[in-house]
Order: structure tokens, then C-alpha cells, then sequence
DNA sequence: ATCCGGAGAT
DNA sequence: ATCTCCGGAT
């Protein structure tokens, strides 16, 4: 007496998904928290959960290799231990504390800067607690929202990052599409365990399932369950190329900035004959491009341009 | 060449 | 809703 389910014509069914999670869910869901539990990456900041320290280890993880991160963190939350701290500092401090530690793209110093002053005036000093409120912080989106959510105040929905998706795609078949992600992600975490969940599976992304994954090297929790693991196949999800850091427009940013720091304020050409031997003031890349450039950068806050003389003077924004 | 989440533009 | 940009070590 086979099963039979319901018949094809039935329901709508010509979208149900070709990919499903385990059976024994729960099975799955133990194995992958008791791995983590037993061995792990000793992160400082998995040893905290205020929220500021949390915003602050994700902020700059969004943007450099964990490893990196330590120092950055500790040396950041020393100089800056509270959001009181972090919002009474000048926001070319903390930008310039973002350039010293090679931490990328400055706007999201700006936009630290930014939150903590959001929850000194308008939180009372203390973060909201679940992803919605977290979202009305600057710079921080679902993916952050949902990590200060869980490892602050273990009330976090589902993480869904590169690491995550990587791990859904490969293991269950999880379509290369964000809401299936999102589905997927949600389904497979126990209620309640946010905290350690996503502390989890990101682990297994990062540290297992890699790019070249080491699912027996590392003793992959998952293995028994995962469709990549009994096919071969560890395809990844595609992600977009990325056009070239060398020459493009936020190489010539980071220099502006850096060179702005050096000196405290520079005439136009002064500053483009500093972050490109080919400036010339009218040719292709000179006054007028220059301009745009500092434009921009003004335009998100992190640079003043005097056009009140002669010749534009920048500075840094304070 | 690769890596990434959020903002802003479209 | 989808696409482009951002920083710079690896």
C-alpha cells in the first residue's frame, strides 16, 4: 500500500518547492547545536551581551575578516565603551579611528556614530529588543537587526547570510532565492534559540561548509542530512562579481580621506595632486571630477568643501 | 580577483 | 522590487 499523496492534479501544487528540510528536524537541530557547544571560535564578543558591543563586533564584521575584527573591537569599545561615549565623540574621530584600523567603507563609522546617538536621545540609552526597533537604527538593516536581536537578547528571528544560504542551497536544496532563504532559515531554527542557533549555523558556514568545504575535517554535524554531502556536488550559490577595487572611484575616496586626515585642510589641487599622479587640474581627472567626488563625500557627511575662495578648500567633516 | 550588508537610486 | 555602490586586506 504505497503512499500515494494526494493527487498531481490537486492543489497548486506545480510551485511546491523541490527542496524540503529534514524529517527529523529535531535530530538535526540537536546534532548541530551540540557540535557548536563542544567546539568553537572564542570570539570575545560571543562572551557579551550588551547590545552596543554586539552592534559594534557586527558593524564591523560586515566588512572584514573576523580575525581582524579583535583588535579593531576591543580597541574601539576602549576608546568608545558606551553608545554615551561613542555619541558625545566627533564623528572625524570615529571615522578616523575606522581609516586607522582599515575597517572599509567609512560611511558605516558614520553611521555607528549615528545609532548610538539614536539611542541616547530617543531610547533612553537602552537599545530597542527585537529586529523591528533595531531596524530604526542607522545602518542597520535585517541581517544586523536580527543578530543584536539574538545574541543580545536571545529574541532574534533567523540570520540569513552568504554563510547561511550557502549552508541551506548545499544541504537542503534551498532554492538561490531570498524569500526561500528566509523560509528555510526560519523553519530550521528551534524557537526561543536564537542565541545559540544562529551563533551555530553561522559557525557551520563559516568554518564547514567554506567555499571548499571540510565537512569531515571539522566533523560536520550535517552530514548525515546533507543533499551536497551524499551527491558531490557543493555548488554555491552564485554571487555577483565584483567590479575591480584598483582605480575605481572609492579607491580614490579612501584616499581623500586619508590624505584629509594627514592635513588638516587642502586646496583642491593640492589634495588631487595627492591621490592621483595623473591629476591635472583639466584634464579628465581634475578639478571637475574632483569635485564630484568631494560632493559625495559631503553628501554623506564626511567631507567639507569651502568654495567661498578662489580655489574649493576640503577639510574633514567634524 | 574575492569578500559583504545596508542605503540610495531607479 | 531590483541594482549599484562602498573599502582595502587577503
Amino acid at each position: 500500500m504505497s503512499d500515494v499523496e494526494s493527487a498531481e492534479d490537486a492543489d497548486a501544487g506545480e510551485d511546491d518547492p523541490e527542496w524540503s528540510l529534514p524529517d527529523d528536524l529535531a535530530a538535526a537541530r540537536k546534532a548541530l547545536i551540540e557540535w557548536y557547544e563542544a567546539d568553537h571560535r572564542a570570539f570575545p564578543w560571543r562572551e557579551t551581551d550588551d547590545p552596543y558591543e554586539i552592534l559594534v563586533s557586527e558593524v564591523m564584521s560586515q566588512q572584514t575578516q573576523l580575525d581582524r575584527v579583535v583588535d579593531a573591537w576591543e580597541a574601539f569599545l576602549d576608546r568608545w565603551p558606551t553608545t554615551a561615549d561613542l555619541a558625545a565623540a566627533d564623528r572625524a574621530d570615529v571615522v578616523g579611528f575606522w581609516t586607522d584600523h582599515s575597517l572599509g567603507y567609512n560611511n558605516r563609522a558614520k553611521y555607528l556614530h549615528e545609532a548610538a546617538t539614536q539611542v541616547e536621545t530617543e531610547y533612553d540609552g537602552a537599545f530597542p529588543t527585537d529586529p523591528d526597533g533595531l531596524q530604526d537604527l542607522m545602518g542597520v538593516g535585517p541581517y544586523t537587526a536580527n543578530a543584536v536581536a539574538s545574541f543580545a537578547f536571545n529574541a532574534g528571528d533567523a540570520v540569513v547570510d552568504t554563510n547561511v544560504k550557502r549552508v541551506a542551497y548545499r544541504a537542503f536544496d534551498v532554492p538561490d532565492d531570498d524569500a526561500a532563504f528566509e523560509t528555510a532559515a526560519n523553519d530550521l531554527m528551534p524557537a526561543g534559540e536564537s542565541r545559540v542557533w544562529n551563533n551555530a549555523i553561522m559557525e557551520l558556514g563559516g568554518v564547514a561548509c567554506t567555499q571548499t568545504p571540510r565537512c569531515d575535517e571539522v566533523g560536520c554535524p550535517w552530514r548525515e542530512w546533507c543533499h551536497a554531502y551524499q551527491s558531490g556536488d557543493f555548488t554555491a550559490p552564485d554571487v555577483p562579481t565584483q567590479p575591480s577595487f584598483e582605480g575605481s572611484r572609492r579607491q580614490f575616496r579612501g584616499r581623500v580621506i586619508g590624505t584629509l586626515r594627514e592635513y588638516d585642510e587642502l586646496a583642491i589641487d593640492a589634495l588631487g595632486h595627492r591621490i592621483r599622479v595623473d591629476y591635472a587640474p583639466d584634464g579628465e581627472y581634475g578639478r571637475e571630477w574632483l569635485l564630484g567626488l568631494l560632493e559625495d563625500l559631503a553628501d554623506d557627511g564626511l567631507v567639507d568643501v569651502d568654495r567661498s575662495g578662489d580655489e574649493p578648500i576640503a577639510r574633514l567633516q567634524r
